[in-house]
DNA sequence: ATTTAATTGTTTATTTTTTGACAGACAAAT
DNA sequence: ATTTGTCTGTCAAAAAATAAACAATTAAAT
């Protein structure tokens, strides 16, 4: 079959477009070029475009794009047409900022329970969403469909429950704590790792420093 | 002078190595090739030599790196050897989370208040850094030298805050807020769009499924 | 001491990504 | 209806990133 794979980089500007689109036709403007876009964005016509043309020509000649149909397209891209039930492991500070994020709700990603070896919180509830013993956690993906695991963890537990989460048929997980997870090939997993970001941050700070002392 | 960009490519690596080298200095390794933690990081030896190299040839022929020096070296390109002062603005569940991370402390990087909006917050504390007015952030930026803002709080009240933080001197900005900051040349950003990760993760296990059904 | 195997730093080749260019298609204006 | 200008989709070129190759150097073995 003839689909080539579509690189990391277009995956990862999808939702910026998707952002962008979402403002775009709340301020209610009907259509947008590549070009009017590109100015918008700080990328290049050409970059849009191309991106775009990899799912399918959503434009029209002389005219531009819709923007309402193509945020509509890109949100089906994203697979965002759907609903998402997740679990959360980890009750802490992380775990109750994630499980309370509403746009998360809004945009079909739902929290069925939360997880936590802490006997203190287990019986709690956090937003509405029980907070149960992570021992039976097992039975719960037995007899609940799970999309999403969200580990919000220390590393040193997250290996081990992110192989009962494997073994428990899991398919793909959000992980937040600072370690790479060894999955199956069929086990998606998205990495957020804060302190990598952080990095990041702290080096272009003394970068940015050493030009200016060029 | 002759200095070229590191690609963020490059230097979103550095951090990764940072973390396999930390662990394999606490297992008590001594040295190790290129091979070798390829082997460990799934990556290419040549990537990893080629992207040490940028910043100087920290190994030897024959022998490979001395673990415990590249770690250092490594944490000296990307910053960590000196100590950062944080102000958080925020003071909900995300905000909670991220003053708590005590391995952000450990690094270096260190809260020295939060604000926020919420009077019934204010005079408050977390984890003893002091909660504060947001109104009176610029008093304490002019009386404490702070190297990094976190922004954890909706992008409605993001940008306004951003700009008075720059109209303050604030030269790096770590942003959890949904929205792409307009800030100087000479202010460093550190986005952390989660929703743009949760995104990512839903294309790809719709992804997945697809090609299963191929 | 000499040889052999290992391993880096760097050069060269390959692949991927991004940008630029433009023909064809459409919309709007006259 | 015809013309003019706009804008996409796609092809080609350029740039960037990655991988492979290899000479130089070192460690270890004999």
């Amino acid at each position: 079959m003839e689909e080539r794979l579509i690189s990391k980089a277009v995956i990862s500007r999808l939702p910026v477009y998707l952002r962008y689109l979402g403002e775009l036709k709340d301020e209610g403007v009907e259509k947008i070029s590549s070009k009017e876009l590109s100015d918008l964005m700080h990328v290049t016509a050409s970059q849009i475009r191309q991106d775009l043309n990899n799912f399918g020509g959503f434009g029209q000649q002389g005219y531009g794009y819709n923007v309402s149909n193509l945020y509509n397209e890109i949100g089906r891209i994203l697979g965002l047409d759907r609903r998402y039930n997740m679990i959360l492991i980890g009750a802490g500070n992380l775990g109750s900022a994630l499980s309370g994020y509403q746009s998360f709700e809004n945009r079909g990603f739902s929290f069925k329970a939360i997880f936590d070896s802490n006997h203190k919180l287990v019986g709690d509830s956090i937003r509405n969403i029980p907070i149960m013993d992570i021992n039976v956690m097992p039975a719960f993906l037995e007899n609940n469909k799970i999309d999403i695991a969200v580990i919000a963890i220390p590393k040193t537990a997250a290996v081990s429950v992110v192989d009962t989460l494997v073994k428990c048929g899991i398919k793909a997980i959000w992980n937040f704590s600072h370690v790479d997870l060894d999955v199956p090939e069929d086990v998606v997993v998205e990495n957020v790792h804060l302190s990598e970001s952080l990095m990041r941050l702290s080096y272009n700070i003394n970068e940015r420093v050493k030009e200016g002392a060029e």
